[in-house]
DNA sequence: ATAGGGTTAG
C-alpha cells in the first residue's frame, strides 16, 4: 500500500513536468512505478506515452497506447510520431486515418511524420489528400507543416517517371544543348515533368514564414532534379530574405558546380565553408571530394579527405570513387583496403566504385574477390554493381563469366546492354554484339552515345565496314543521335583496318568536328599495316598540325621510313624528337601470377627471375622454329645484325610476360597477359606458335582487344 | 521538418 502510494507521488510529479526525463533508463524506471498505479487516467497515460515516443521507445508506447479505449489527441500523436520515426510507415499512416474515423481533429506537429511516411511509402495520392486536409484545417500556415510539404513535393519530383534526371536541367539556361537534342525529350514531357516542383513553389509561396530549413528544402529539391539555375537562385533569394547559407545549403549547392565543373565557383563555397567551420563536415566534405574530382583535382579531393578527423561510409565511398574516376586506381584500391581495416562496412556504392579499378588494371583476382564480397554481401542484384561486374569480366579477358552475370540479372538498363555488347566486341564476336544490340532495341531499351561506339567497336574488330555504315547513317534517325567525336574515331579506325585508307581520309576529312591528333593516328597505324607510306606521310602532316608533340606519329612514321629503307628520313623524326624532349613511352606488359602483378618492360632484365625466362625464350624460339616461325624483323631497327635483330624481338614484353607465365604455372594453365600498346606482328605470328607448342590457351589484351590463342590460332583471325 | 557517394566510352 505504501510503495502504491508512493509510486502515484512519484509518477504525479514527473507527469507534471516530463522533460525533467532525461535518459532511457529513467523513462523504463518510470513505467514501472506506473503501473503499480491503477486504475490510470487516459490522459496520465497519454502524457507518459509522449514521453516514450520522444524516446522513441516503440514498445513501451504501443503497450501504452493498446490499453487506452478511446486514446486522446496526445496519444495518437505520440503513437504517429514514433511509428514513423521507427520506420513503420504503414503503420504510422493507418494510426492517421484511426484517428480520423474516431472523429479527432489532427493538429499541425503530426503532418510532418504523416508526411514522411507518405514520402517513404512512395504515395503521391495520399499526400496530396493530406495535403487538402491541411488546408481545409487552415493549418497550412504552420510552418512546420509547411516545410513538410516542400520536401514531400521535391521528393515526388525523383519520383515522376523521367523526373530527377539532369538533363532538364539544362532547359532553364542559355548556351547549354537543349534536352530534345540530348534525349529527344518533347516540349510536353518536359512541362509535364517538374510538376511536383511547381507545386512545391507554390507552397512555399503561401508559407507566411520562411525559415532556413524552408529554403534549403527548396534548394535541394531543385538541385537535386537538375534545376540548378533556379536552385542558385533560390540561394540568393534566401540571402535577400536576410537568411545565411549553412551546411545544409551548401551540401546542396556544391553537386552543382560539380556537375557544371566550374572548379572556381566551388573553391568560393569552399572557402565559405572553411570560414564557418563548416569544412569538417561529412556532409559537406564529400561533396567537396566530388566537386573537386569532377573537375580533375584529385590531389584537392584528397586534401579534404585527409584534413577530416570524423569519416563515415560515404566519405570513403567519395573519395574511393575520386581515385578511381581520376584514374588514379592504385590509390583507390590502396584506399579500399584502408577503409576496409577501419572497419567501416563497404555498401553496394563502394563495390561499384572500386569495380572499375580492377576492371582498369585487369587484375582478375582482385575482382573476382570484390566478386565474392558483393555475393556474400547480398547486392548481387543491384544494376550498378552487375554492370560493372560484366564490364569487369569481359575487360579481364573472362568473356563467358560476364554474359553468365549478364544472363543473372533480371532487368537490363542501357549501361548494362552496353557493356556486354562492348564486351562481345573487344574480344572480337562481332557477331553476338550486334545480336544483342538488336535485342536491347526489341526491349525498349534506347542505346545511347556509348551504345554505338560499341556497335562501331564490334564492327571494326570483325572488319565489317558496311554494317558500320548502316548504324553510323542511322543513329541519329532512329535515336536522335548526332555523330561526336568517339563515334567518327571508330569509324576512322574501322575503314582504315579494312584498308579502306582514302576513304577513311575522306571520311575525317568531312566530320563537323574538328578532327583531332587521335583520330589521324588510327588512320596513321592503317597506313603502315597496310603499308601505304604516301597516305602516311599526309596524315603524319595533319597530326603534326594539331598536335605537334605527337609521340605516337613520330615513332611510326620513323618505323615506316626504316622500313621502306629511307633511312634519313627516319633520322629525322628521331631528331625531331629529341629536339622536342619527346620520350616515346616504353612498351610494357604484365601478368597476375599467384595474386601478383609482374610487370615486363621490353629489353627489361630486372626480374628476379630473368636467368630462368631468358632460358625459356630461347627454348620457345627452338620450338617455334621447328613449326616454321621466321622472325620477322622487317619494321625494327636497322643498324643492327640479324642474330641481333632476333634478340631484340624476343626480348618483346609480352614475350617476357609469356614466359615468365609459362615458367610459373602449372601446365595447361590459361595465360592472361596485358599489354599497354597493340601487340606487334612478330609477336602475334609467335605466341600463335606457342599457344601450340606449350598447349596452353594465351589471352593477350593489348590496348585495343583481345587475343585469344589456342592450337596455333588467334580468335583474331589475323586481323586487329 | 532540410544535406553528401555509384555502372557503360576505338
Amino acid at each position: 500500500m505504501t510503495s502504491n502510494s508512493t509510486a502515484k507521488t512519484l509518477v504525479k510529479t514527473f507527469l507534471r513536468t516530463p522533460h525533467s526525463l532525461k535518459t532511457k533508463f529513467q523513462a523504463k524506471q518510470l513505467l514501472a512505478q506506473f503501473l503499480k498505479t491503477q486504475p490510470y487516467s487516459p490522459s496520465s497515460t497519454s502524457i507518459l506515452i509522449s514521453v516514450y515516443s520522444n524516446f522513441n521507445l516503440l514498445h513501451p508506447s504501443l503497450f501504452l497506447f493498446n490499453s487506452l479505449n478511446s486514446p486522446p489527441l496526445l496519444a495518437w500523436k505520440s503513437i504517429i510520431k514514433c511509428y514513423a520515426n521507427s520506420g513503420h510507415f504503414l503503420n504510422s499512416l493507418t494510426c492517421f486515418v484511426q484517428m480520423r474515423s474516431f472523429g479527432i481533429y489532427p493538429d499541425p506537429n503530426m503532418f510532418p511524420f504523416v508526411l514522411k511516411a507518405c514520402v517513404f511509402l512512395k504515395n503521391l495520392r495520399l499526400g496530396e489528400s493530406i495535403h487538402g486536409c491541411i488546408i481545409r484545417l487552415g493549418l497550412d500556415f504552420d510552418l512546420f507543416t509547411g516545410n513538410a510539404l516542400l520536401n514531400m513535393y521535391a521528393k515526388f519530383q525523383s519520383l515522376q517517371p523521367n523526373g530527377g534526371h539532369k538533363v532538364f536541367a539544362f532547359n532553364v539556361f542559355d548556351g547549354m544543348p537543349k534536352s530534345d537534342e540530348l534525349c529527344g525529350t518533347s516540349a510536353q514531357e518536359k512541362g509535364a515533368s517538374i510538376i511536383q516542383l511547381d507545386r512545391m513553389t507554390k507552397v512555399l509561396e503561401m508559407m507566411p514564414k520562411r525559415d532556413v530549413v524552408s529554403w534549403n528544402t527548396v534548394i535541394a529539391g531543385n538541385a537535386q532534379n537538375g534545376m540548378y539555375e533556379e536552385a542558385l537562385r533560390m540561394v540568393r533569394e534566401m540571402g535577400n530574405a536576410n537568411m545565411k547559407p549553412d551546411s545544409f545549403t551548401l551540401s546542396s549547392v556544391l553537386p552543382i558546380f560539380a556537375e557544371y565543373v566550374d572548379v572556381i565557383k566551388g573553391k568560393e563555397i569552399h572557402g565559405y565553408a572553411i570560414r564557418h567551420w563548416f569544412d569538417s563536415n561529412c556532409y559537406i566534405a564529400s561533396s567537396l571530394i566530388d566537386m573537386y574530382a569532377n573537375c580533375a583535382r584529385i590531389e584537392d579531393s584528397c586534401g579534404v579527405f585527409n584534413l577530416l578527423s570524423k569519416r563515415d561510409d560515404i566519405s570513403w565511398n567519395s573519395i574511393i570513387a575520386a581515385c578511381v574516376q581520376n584514374g588514379v586506381f592504385d590509390e583507390g584500391l590502396k584506399l579500399f583496403r584502408q577503409m576496409l581495416t577501419a572497419e567501416v562496412k563497404p555498401r553496394d556504392v563502394t563495390f561499384s566504385s572500386i569495380m572499375p579499378a580492377c576492371t582498369y588494371l585487369t587484375t582478375l583476382h582482385l575482382g573476382k574477390q570484390l566478386h565474392g564480397y558483393i555475393i556474400r554481401g547480398g547486392f548481387n542484384d543491384n544494376m550498378f554493381i552487375a554492370s560493372s561486374l560484366v564490364d569487369m569480366y569481359a575487360k579481364c579477358g573472362n568473356i563467358k563469366a560476364a554474359r553468365w552475370i549478364f544472363n543473372q540479372m533480371e532487368h537490363h538498363d542501357m549501361v548494362s546492354w552496353t557493356a556486354i555488347i562492348m564486351g562481345y566486341a573487344l574480344h572480337g564476336h562481332a557477331h553476338d554484339a550486334l545480336l544483342l544490340f538488336k535485342q536491347m532495341e526489341m526491349d525498349g531499351v534506347k542505346p545511347n552515345y556509348v551504345s554505338y561506339i560499341a556497335v562501331f567497336t564490334a564492327c571494326s574488330h570483325a572488319g565489317l565496314p558496311e554494317e558500320a555504315w548502316r548504324y553510323f547513317n542511322s543513329m541519329s534517325r532512329n535515336h536522335g543521335i548526332k555523330p561526336g567525336l568517339e563515334h567518327y574515331a571508330a569509324m576512322a579506325d574501322l575503314l582504315g583496318r579494312a584498308g579502306k585508307l582514302e576513304e577513311a581520309y575522306e571520311f575525317i576529312g568531312s566530320m563537323h568536328i574538328a578532327p583531332t591528333g587521335s583520330i589521324w593516328s588510327t588512320l596513321l597505324s592503317a597506313c603502315r599495316v597496310h603499308k601505304n607510306l604516301e597516305l602516311a606521310e599526309k596524315v603524319a602532316n595533319e597530326i603534326f598540325k594539331v598536335d605537334p608533340e605527337n609521340v605516337g606519329a613520330y615513332v611510326l612514321m620513323s618505323n615506316m621510313y626504316a622500313a621502306a629503307r629511307r633511312w634519313k628520313d627516319a633520322a629525322k623524326m628521331r631528331i625531331f624528337m629529341k629536339k622536342k624532349g619527346i620520350r616515346k613511352e616504353p612498351a610494357c606488359s604484365w601478368i597476375e601470377v599467384k595474386n601478383r602483378v609482374h610487370t615486363f618492360i621490353s629489353g627489361d632484365k630486372s626480374h628476379p627471375l630473368y636467368d630462368r625466362i631468358f632460358e625459356a625464350l630461347k627454348d620457345l624460339l627452338e620450338q617455334i622454329e621447328r613449326e616454321g616461325y621466321i622472325p620477322d624483323t622487317n619494321e625494327d631497327f636497322h643498324d643492327v645484325d640479324e642474330e641481333q635483330k632476333k634478340y631484340m624481338i624476343f626480348s618483346h614484353s609480352e614475350r617476357l610476360a609469356l614466359a615468365f607465365g609459362i615458367i610459373s604455372t602449372p601446365a595447361g594453365t590459361t595465360i592472361r597477359i596485358t599489354k599497354n600498346i597493340r601487340v606487334c606482328v612478330d609477336c602475334h605470328t609467335a605466341i600463335k606458335l606457342i599457344s601450340k607448342v606449350v598447349q596452353r590457351e594465351i589471352i593477350v589484351r593489348d590496348n585495343s582487344r583481345f587475343h585469344h590463342f589456342k592450337d596455333g590460332k588467334c580468335s583474331c583471325r589475323d586481323y586487329w
